[in-house]
DNA sequence: CCTACCGATCGGTAGG
DNA sequence: CCTACCGATCGGTAGG
């Protein structure tokens, strides 16, 4: 920031923030390659030239949204590291945190599970999310060596499958109250460690 | 077929089933957006006329593709239908059924399950697969009356994590052995029904 | 921030 | 007379 906080100055427009929420969801309402930046700026009111203005390029955009969500994300990771308990116990951390984000941070990383991989930026989110996966794969090697986690499945298949499940969130989520993002990831836990079957 | 089969006249080029299987492969790999009829006619070292000689347009293309991964899903229902068992075991069926659907046809169910709504062909796909889920939700609420599954769960946030499991295989999935997908057919089963924690 | 544009490439089609 | 194309180019629109 330039200036002091609460003042404005020049016209009352977009600043970076507010315009890169309006990108997103229209890049998760077409696609990222099918947003022209003439669409963005019909829809923002503005010209093209006035979105080239805060952003250098259309790769800008996406690379800080992607940003927004990978650091959320990564968070998760950082709070687990600093529990005392269980693997199991910081799985299920990292799981419920994981679907905090998810929900919280919704358009951004529904944007981030469609990057395929065409570009630089997006080589680089897929990286940084491969991170994350490893590291959750190596918490359910943990918990699987503590005994808490079923030994017959692969690790990392254990992991695809659960974080399958985590993402496939932004498909149908529509945001609610903070108690039903909470009772979504009691779901989530209660489906992914214990089944669908009646608990016996 | 207008001549006896096993004959060929003319040039010894690419039938419509043997493009449509390159071109869905560079849906995957760029996006269908992103991937021009260019792009494509290059990897198949033809002309983009040669492409319009086999397709009207390059929408039929991606509607002959979701048409083949959503009759070979619809299939699966046709075959719980027929069978006799507790909404338990239609269930089970089902979604070994689907698994081995997105094994066997993996390219034309990852197009499908990227499909966002922006045309009349993808808006189609998408009610179809809302009546497949749809379909599923129902097995699920059958068998939780049946006391089989846990009834502290809406059945349809049941069916949307179940089926966010299975379809998230098409992320990472590689095609191997037959014997493979049976045993990826067995995890997905084992996590969906009994969780990651280790069988009690 | 706008108007006025650029080099290039888009999906689709002509005649032969 | 068939299937399977080619070289060239159309009117419009993309990101910048």
């Amino acid at each position: 920031m330039a200036h002091q906080p609460g003042t404005k100055r020049g016209r009352p427009g977009y600043d970076q923030h507010s315009m890169l929420v309006v990108a997103v969801e229209a890049f998760n309402e077409f696609g990222y390659d099918a947003t022209s930046i003439g669409t963005l700026a019909a829809r923002l009111g503005t010209s093209k030239a006035a979105i080239y203005h805060h952003f250098s390029s259309k790769e800008e955009l996406l690379e800080l949204a992607l940003d927004e969500a990978l650091t959320a994300l990564e968070g998760v990771l950082g709070d687990e590291q600093a529990d005392e308990g269980t693997a199991s116990d910081r799985l299920a951390l990292v799981v419920r945190g994981a679907v905090h984000v998810l929900v919280n941070k919704l358009p951004y990383v529904t944007l981030l599970l469609r990057v395929r991989g065409n570009s630089d930026v997006e080589r680089n989110a897929l990286e940084r999310r491969k991170n994350f996966d490893r590291a959750v794969t190596q918490l359910l090697s943990e918990a699987r060596a503590e005994g808490s986690i079923r030994s017959d499945l692969d690790p990392s298949v254990a992991e695809r499958l659960l974080f399958g499940m985590i993402n496939s969130i932004v498909e149908w989520y529509k945001p609610k109250s903070p108690e039903d993002a909470a009772r979504l990831a009691d779901d989530v836990i209660a489906v992914a460690f214990d089944g669908l079957r009646v608990p016996r």
